[in-house]
DNA sequence: GCCAACGTTGGC
DNA sequence: GCCAACGTTGGC
């Protein structure tokens, strides 16, 4: 069983649009690192907060976990799509996707401004200046302490 | 292989 | 809306 903390802006695909949706694709990333862990990394079952980003109170807002294991982002492929990158060979796929399961809603978000008062949580790169990640492993302690403040 | 220019992310 | 930080691109 791994952890992870996957970004999302509220605006475009939020915890409200999975509770509904139940299970939907995490499609659309195109950066490489998170690629490689959604691709290589990730396991069905595996457990993730879900965070909103660019939105009035940055921070994790609910739990989903992973529903299929990693495999090729077709969003990639088709030049109607916000996501397409005409590089992206169906025979060679350079994005992936994992599908993710609605778990449930936090009692309430816990902000970034809260996670980053806890020295707890100070090797999270959600926490790091500057960092960009939107698919990011957790440690087993991060994740109890952060259920903790709940 | 270097690095400047550019685009994107995302907090504030 | 601003802008710092970072990743990617492409000329050389």
């Amino acid at each position: 069983m791994q952890y992870w903390l996957m970004k999302s802006e509220p605006d475009v695909f939020g915890i409200d649009h999975l509770r509904k949706a139940v299970i939907e694709p995490w499609d659309g990333v195109r950066n490489y690192q998170a690629r490689n862990m959604m691709r290589d990394q990730m396991q069905v079952g595996d457990q993730i907060f879900f965070y909103h980003s660019n939105c009035d109170v940055p921070g994790i807002t609910g739990i989903a976990e992973v529903a299929t294991s990693g495999y090729p982002d077709k969003t990639a492929f088709d030049p109607a799509a916000k996501y397409f990158d005409p590089k992206s060979d169906p025979n060679n796929p350079r994005w992936y996707r994992v599908d993710v399961k609605f778990v449930r809603e936090l009692n309430r978000t816990i902000s970034l401004q809260e996670l980053r008062e806890h020295p707890e949580l100070e090797n999270m790169p959600l926490v790091r200046k500057g960092n960009r990640l939107s698919v990011m492993p957790v440690t087993e302690q991060e994740w109890q302490y952060i259920l903790s403040l709940e």
